[in-house]
RNA sequence: CGCGAGGUGGAGCAGUUCGGUAGCUCGCCGGGCUCAUAACCCGGAGGUCGCAGGUUCAAAUCCUGCCCUCGCAACCA
């Protein structure tokens, strides 16, 4: 008896462990939390996985440049990558890594099967390869001297018996898996390059090193390890329990596996291939986005380590780091990251649209109402349809999420913080107080902390510090993290009598740039 | 003929799938309000939607050609 899919599966890439976590690697994370966060919100089980990459020859030459052994090595750098997910408030629900003995037994277990079943063979390599790129070239695609066309450095001329993946044998069946499930890649001009790649012919990949020691041991073959791509994309099924348990059935197939779009390849074409290969089911869609460029060009080597997302925290703080990008950037398309524009971002959308907005509206409870939530005793017109419209637009909005069109859902969403702006100045609170408006007084006021109470909710997926924040002013007794849509987001669930409190600001004005 | 993305008011972008008032944020100008983080609200100026043709009653949106920018070209999110 296996159970039923019925777990929300999201993934990041598994990072490299060598790398030092820039924002690049933090925008993956980000916009996987966002919308692990949204399907929680939506009452979804969700499992969400990220994890390091920490076999291959380059970790293990770094390990030995430090003189210490490759274990070592990655278990003394592998905590970046936690600090990380900790500075970001990332709340993934395991934490992968390729060096754990439940993944190495797994991806030997899920190798075997390949090679029962005749998908690997074996063939002699004789040619350049770069040790950086762990990669094979043809003399063709060498720079001039020799260079590896990717580090510009000298390749090294290997001859070596290896596996190979008879990934060949798949071409068709991607083919069709791409007609019949055009969303497999998205966006959508993604699978168009897929496709086109897949169309040209596949070759046969080679699928194990002899050169060196540092991966997962070939089961069948003393002295080789899988090849790091094999090794990395099965952390996908290893972390969610293949192999043993209904924890696997009641989650896999991954519904999405976030990427940047530099690795695409993989997982729209080697992944699904190595999947059918062993009569796994393939993932459900795999979502590329776009690269940041910092300064216009593509952030590489160069210029990734000069932003930390640790430096951007501690000025914009997290909530805004979490926003920015996902606000700013469309998602699928390559962005530019700017130290102006995020600012631009924080003042306008976070200090002053939000954060002044709750201010305004808890200082006027504070002193018209000493803090309490009034019953909304007086009529309703013109001013609150409108609100409502809006506010429609939010929740309506919002659902581009499950599409991954962040920026698209934070529009819709602050179309309704604007709106709950407009609301107070068509109102204008203040002047019903000195007409004596008492019944017009509370029911403008009533509207407008219950607007901030369904704002504290939908905010929380993208900015759970600033919701919580809010959440704890407006009073209200409940858990906020145990709310679920829609019914969290229904007008009018304010309870009357709440205690409010004004407390410091959300988002505080920054005075430099 | 390698593949792909993009060229939209001063800046950054959305809209292009399924043609029909060109929209958003910032900036600028003017007004309002005064509860608020000099915040908020309203109005305005500013664009031949890269260029040239074509289809159509109608094109940013479809077709053809061209120009320019930027990525990728087997392992950097």
């Amino acid at each position: 008896m296996t159970a039923a899919k019925d777990t929300f599966y999201i993934t990041t890439p598994i990072y490299y462990a060598n790398d030092v976590p820039h924002i690049g690697h933090a925008y993956t994370t980000v916009a996987a939390d966002v919308l692990a966060r949204w399907r929680r919100l939506n009452g979804d089980r969700v499992f969400f996985l990220t994890g390091t990459d920490e076999h291959g020859q380059k970790v293990a030459q770094a390990a030995a440049d430090r003189g210490v052994d490759p274990q070592r090595h990655v278990d003394e750098i592998n905590p970046r990558w936690h600090d990380m997910n900790r500075l970001l408030r990332i709340s993934n629900d395991d934490f992968i890594r390729t060096t754990d003995p439940r993944h190495t037994k797994r991806v030997q277990e899920f190798m075997q099967r390949l090679y029962d079943r005749g998908d690997l063979y074996t063939a002699t390599y004789t040619g350049p390869y770069c040790v950086r790129c762990e990669g094979y070239y043809t003399i063709e695609e060498l720079l001039d001297g020799g260079l590896c066309p990717i580090h510009r450095k000298p390749v090294e001329r290997l001859e070596q018996e290896n596996w190979f993946f008879r990934l060949s044998r798949y071409a068709d069946a991607l083919l069709d898996l791409y007609d019949r499930h055009p969303d497999f890649v998205r966006p959508a001009a993604r699978l168009n390059e897929v496709r086109s790649f897949v169309a040209a012919g596949l070759d046969d990949i080679s699928a194990s090193r002899s050169a060196f020691d540092w991966g997962v041991p070939v089961p069948w073959e003393p002295g080789h390890v899988f090849y790091v791509w094999f090794d990395a994309l099965l952390n996908y099924i290893t972390a969610s329990g293949y192999g043993d348990s209904d924890e696997f059935a009641r989650r896999w197939p991954a519904d999405v596996h976030l990427i940047g779009k530099d690795i695409l390849r993989f997982h729209a074409v080697y992944w699904p291939a190595m999947l059918m290969a062993a009569g796994v089911e393939v993932p459900r869609q795999i979502f590329a986005h776009g690269f940041l460029l910092v300064g216009g060009e593509k952030m590489g080597k160069s210029n990734a380590t000069g932003i930390a997302p640790a430096q951007l925290v501690e000025h914009f703080g997290r909530d805004c780091y979490r926003y920015y990008f996902l606000r700013e950037i469309s998602f699928g398309h390559d962005g530019t990251f700017s130290w102006e524009s995020m600012s631009d971002r924080y003042t306008a959308d976070l200090a002053n649209a939000l954060g002044n907005l709750v201010n305004r509206v808890l200082n006027m409870v504070g002193s018209y109402c000493d803090g309490v939530v009034p019953e909304p005793t007086g009529a309703t017109g013109e001013p609150e349809a409108r609100l409502f419209e809006d506010l429609a637009v939010a929740t309506d909005g919002l659902e581009a999420f499950d599409r991954l069109d962040f920026q698209r859902g934070l529009a819709d969403l602050w179309t309704f913080v604007s709106g709950v702006n407009r609301y107070v100045e068509a109102r204008a609170p203040w002047a019903q107080r000195k007409a004596g408006d008492s019944d017009g007084l509370h029911t403008t006021l009533y509207t407008c902390v219950d607007a901030l109470r369904i704002i504290a909710v939908l905010i929380l997926p993208v900015m759970p510090d600033a919701a919580e924040a809010l959440w704890a002013k407006l009073g209200i007794g409940d858990d906020l993290h145990g709310l679920r849509l829609p019914r969290a987001a229904t007008r009018g669930m304010l309870p009357v009598g709440a205690r409010t409190t004004r407390g410091d600001v959300l988002f505080p004005r920054l005075d430099d740039t």
